[in-house]
RNA sequence: GGCCCGUUAGUCAAGCGGUCAAGACAUCGCCCUUUCACGGCGAAGGCAGGGGUUCGAUUCCCCUACGGGUCACCA
């Protein structure tokens, strides 16, 4: 009846931040469920009991909520294979390994770390175990366990042949037995470890298709010999290229902000993170890049699963971002800058619209506002009058000063201090004069921003401002070219 | 070091034997324009190298180089 049903499952640990690796994995393995209309399933692996960090839970269920990748099964809304939490299923591990004791296909083993540590030392860096206790008589496990001795349970590699998978990224991989440790099912703790417990929890919660980062893909030959020990059905491989930092090496800390939350801080948009990240190791069919989460179930294929690593480049996640804040409404774009607006100019009121509408396709991230508008709160006095020349405005010293004289009196008379009239009055101003528009506009813009470059123009900014602060600054330009010009 | 995987411009990436080798970001130029930005147009820039196979290789095979991953009582 489910058979067909496709089940994906994200399963992280809960041991530190919301990695971008992470995220883009649980993303494929959301849209792969979803793009055939099945389940996407959350698991705790929470099996390393001396790495668990506080809030790791909460920034996974966060992020996936932030991002809009709702799992049909999981811990805190439940399913037809709770729990979903690893800790809480430690019996069916240990049932699995004793299984394979009994069957001749695991067994007991009672080295002692230390051993382990010298066994590296001797046979150099890359040693492996040696499978000491892999042929231990009955007896002798017996009376080890009855003493008490730790133990771990490994399960018995066959000792010649190949194992081969299939990967559907990736192809068919063959790697020689030997290569193939005797690998540790149950920990000394009596906690699984993470292959093990993966294998049973896999089948037991019915995962068609196993989604993972490459690292993964050397550990996957474990796999199938622990599902053929167990005679279960293997699923779908589906193994994702890597993502690279910018000096080609796996994503992590020193690369910058690399977490989900990092990026959120920086004022990235979760919408233009996904898109971004959904393409970093998949494309479509056609040159589209622009997508929403929706669109993306739509079109997802995982023929479109690149083989190669992906470097992670915020010039691209920029321009994400840009373009998700162009394409928004006015409305959400103003709600989203409304509190940083507030911020930067706590004292008085501005045309809030106003400003957002000159801001919204001058922005790369939200974190930019403040540095763009503290003009607006302050005049900087002491600018330098250098920026008033402008060779293609064609403006100097000279003109500024004339055109800043002659305007002022101009602008105290308006008496609806609006755009529309300030625009009327000022490009009149310009026509009467037989002047370009930049000719004027220049230097009256310099005057109330103190900036060569500002977001908006001068009408725009004089609309801010309001008529006082407006001319109160343009005196103050004007002071300062008159007494560049006495000297 | 062994094993595994990968290699198209600075970056993402299409290509799945015959193409002038798409497209996007970044870069540069021009246009628009009261600065910047947006928008429009354009430029520069690439099949890692060497052998094969083939009438013909970016595409298939081998070798080399480079890059990455992995070799835990971590996931």
């Amino acid at each position: 009846m489910l058979n067909n049903v496709v089940r994906t499952r994200f399963a992280p640990s809960p041991t530190g931040f919301m990695h971008i690796g992470n995220l883009r994995t649980a993303l494929y393995e959301y849209l792969i469920a979803k793009s055939a209309g099945g389940k996407f399933i959350l698991r705790i692996e929470d099996t390393d009991q001396d790495r668990l960090v506080d809030g790791a839970l909460d920034a996974i269920y966060d992020t996936l909520n932030a991002v809009g990748l709702r799992h049909d099964e999981g811990p805190d809304i439940g399913g037809p294979y709770a729990p979903y939490v690893q800790s809480e299923r430690k019996d069916d591990y240990l049932a699995g390994a004793q299984r394979l004791i009994q069957e001749g296909k695991a067994y007991h083993c009672f080295c002692t770390t230390e051993r382990l540590v010298e066994l590296k030392e001797a046979g150099g860096d890359h040693a492996g175990y040696d499978r000491h206790c892999r042929n231990l008589s009955a007896e002798e496990v017996k009376d080890k366990l009855a003493a008490g001795v730790p133990s771990v349970i490994r399960q018995k590699m066959p000792l010649t042949g190949t194992t081969t998978f299939s990967d559907t990224v990736y192809g068919d991989i063959t790697v020689d037995n030997t290569e193939l440790e005797d690998q540790i099912l149950i920990k000394s703790d009596g906690f699984p470890t993470y292959n093990f417990a993966n294998v049973i929890d896999d089948h037991k919660m019915a995962i068609t298709h196993v989604v993972r980062g490459s690292e993964y893909l050397s550990s996957t030959p474990k796999y199938n010999l622990l599902y053929e020990a167990f005679g279960y059905e293997i699923p779908r491989y589906i193994h994702l290229p890597l993502i690279l930092g910018e000096d080609g090496h796996k994503l992590s800390k020193r690369h910058g902000a690399t977490g989900f939350s990092d990026l959120i801080a920086e004022g990235y948009l979760p919408e233009a993170i996904i898109n971004y990240i959904a393409l970093l190791g998949w494309s479509p069919t056609d040159t589209r890049e622009l997508f929403s989460l929706a669109e993306l179930i739509e079109r997802f294929d995982v023929d479109g699963i690149s083989k190669s690593p992906a470097i992670f480049d915020f010039n691209k996640l920029k321009w994400f971002n840009a373009e998700y804040l162009r394409k928004m409404t006015e409305d959400k774009f103003l709600s989203l800058c409304l509190p940083a607006f507030k911020q930067a100019l706590p004292d008085r009121e501005f045309d809030w619209s106003l400003l957002a509408s000159i801001l919204q396709n001058r922005l790369t991230t939200l974190n930019e506002i403040p540095e763009m508008i503290d003009f607006l709160k302050q005049l900087d006095e002491n600018y330098s009058i250098e920026i008033y020349k402008h060779k293609k405005m064609k403006t100097t010293l000279e003109s500024s000063l004339d055109m800043l004289t002659q305007i002022l009196p101009l602008l105290e008379t308006v008496e609806e201090w609006t755009r529309t009239v300030i625009h009327e009055t000022l490009i009149g101003a310009a026509v009467a004069w037989e002047v370009k528009n930049g000719y004027l506009m220049w230097p009256v813009r310099i005057a109330v921003s103190g900036k060569s470059v500002t977001p908006g123009g001068a009408v725009e900014i004089l609309t801010l401002l309001g008529k006082q602060e407006s001319l109160r600054r343009i005196e103050i330009g004007r002071n300062k070219l008159m007494a560049a010009r006495n000297d």
